[in-house]
DNA sequence: AATGAATGAGAATTCATTCAT
DNA sequence: CATGAATGAATTCTCATTCAT
């Protein structure tokens, strides 16, 4: 088949893709347009005419427009944490306190670099649960990311943990918080200023 | 029937209220379809028919259904400010400790008892503002609270405090932080979880 | 109020009219459309474009294209019974051959002559209902008002009548079952024609 | 897989059936469907998917939705007929009165098995073809086998038969009419019910 | 102050049908 | 024969807001 196609130039766009890319190229319409216009504007006309497929084709991949979100939140976490595992990867087993150090820089930067995208599917998210805004699975894969950093430091006495989720809780909300701060404070590095929030994390460890 | 009306000056309930009068009970018909119904399902007509008032009336005291949000929010935040100075002020002045821990042990109790409509107005809030999400009135009214807080102390020398925004900051956020999960897990008594966190402050703070 | 209106000769139009008018004008322009384009062919726009109104006015009068059908059924019953009534009314009290003859006339001309709306209003009705497509309040008002001239009869002695369910049922369902077929044959005058099928209808009823 | 598919010829679903077999059971799958959600509701999927093929083999068999309606409704007054002729076929063929009394007997029966199929296959046809509801295929050809039995019983001086095809068509009516109300009652047994009515419609005959 | 009829822009979603493989 | 990805037209209904009374 190949050789049929290379017989004519390039003339013919296969109308039919693999699955997966057809998915990608609509995902990333779509961000790009959630990125630009915010959810509500973007309309699912936009996100196909972008993406140059038929309006129907959307809803061969997608059920409805809020799925979409669905995906691209799922795989903002995915990439986000995949972010992270990296960063502290780059250190030595047993330098515990430099996993930590990495994770808060890691996760100061990367957030610092993809929040808006982080508050429109979370944002948005939310709503149609309907229930407890409160509770997103972001957040739950990250904590438990960090719970083994912490509980890795307290069983080499880097660091006492007498309550591991508390632990947990704060220092990923502190840096959360402390980065919508730098948001819109527009601060543009953040090493100087993550390695602040990482010794006082630490502080808040007893060490 | 209007005659028999006329002939009893009474019964007829009054087509004109105090407008504050009227603005309160409008309020309060918003406040509770928002929580039951949620805001986008919760029509203006809703909002009339509860109050017993026609719709148009809902416009002679809001410009719009965005700014009743505003006035629900900026009623929150008021009352959340409040009951945090009210449980500050019952100790010593010179106690800082003692006013962090109360600060603290307020902060938790009212946002448990309140998250729901605080989430309500502010996540709509940030929604329609498509801006920065991370920019809360809320926030920064709190966050001055505890600053003075975190001031007093440190000028008493209760503890140090080289980076004063930080410090506070991490310490909201981690409180907000750690109370969301609170709510996830359905905790009902929050008095000795309370004391844990601020624990966990007081360590951050260096002391 | 007529005065001030008067001063300018006409060129306000009121935008505003009784609700008995507007709802009639909607009903007027419904009636006409589902007649000419049928009632999937005809849309709400379609309908508020005729009648002068803006899309939102179709809203409310009826909560749904839909009900505007019911609406449309029911006014057709009530004109449909109304029309017979007045026909049988101009004969004798007493001359019960002769009420039902002037029934058995006046529905085989009211029906040749409304067909085409009935069938509208009551094919689509059917479908919602999802339920007996069979049983159909435009019958069962003709048939408690046939059943009224037959029960006249049998007690004054103009025939026997051991199951008046039964012959009520099958001279309404005859009747209308030949008229469909003389609408199908393009029968223009309608009188010898039911003289034919009142005289069968006699002659069920045993003399 | 394919490998392990190969060793084994025969567990493999044949991908190619008879084109009678798929017929039969692609039609068996909308008939059920129409009967279970209704003919709108029922998408050409929704018949592929019970029947086990692609969307696309639907269109092999069937130009459109439309035609496999008709194709049911074909089926049903074929099968309709057939009963009908059966329960005749059993009366001597001398028997006028006798295969008259059969005729409505069975034809009572029968409606009141399948009133729902012929509510939804006639119900259709008629609303897209959108002219005249009044002209039924399956009236007609019934009509005929009617017509066969009152011109036999006239011939052999049964009963006199004036109005060939008003007579038909009352008898026609009257049965499909009164069926209908039996349906509506929920009546279970039929045969003194259609006892009565071909008492009746012998009556109209004038004997 | 209060009313409530009227407005009209706006978008998600469905699904019969096609056609390249 | 069979597949199933792709198409794209087409329409209901919602609801914040206005404004004449």
């Amino acid at each position: 088949m190949p050789d049929t196609a290379a017989a004519t130039p390039a003339p013919v766009r296969p109308r039919t893709k693999p699955a997966e890319v057809r998915l990608d190229e609509l995902m990333a319409a779509a961000e790009r347009l959630f990125l630009d216009k915010g959810v509500e504007a973007t309309t699912v006309s936009d996100i196909t005419t972008l993406a140059g497929v038929a309006k129907g084709t959307f809803y061969h991949y997608f059920p409805s427009k809020h799925e979409m979100l669905a995906a691209l939140a799922a795989r903002y976490t995915e990439r986000f944490l995949a972010s992270l595992e990296a960063a502290v990867a780059l250190c030595m087993p047993h330098d515990w306190e430099g996993r930590l150090r990495a994770w808060v820089q890691a996760n100061v930067a990367t957030y610092l670099d993809t929040w808006r995208l982080h508050d429109i599917v979370y944002t948005h998210q939310r709503r149609s649960i309907g229930i407890d805004p409160v509770d997103n699975p972001d957040k739950n894969a990250i904590l438990v990311q960090l719970g083994a950093i912490l509980a890795g430091g307290a069983a080499a006495g880097a660091w006492p943990l007498p309550q591991p989720r508390l632990a947990a809780l704060m220092i990923y909300s502190a840096v959360h918080g402390v980065t919508d701060d730098a948001i819109a404070a527009q601060l543009q590095d953040s090493s100087a200023f993550a390695a602040d929030v990482a010794d006082a994390c630490l502080r808040m460890l007893g060490r």
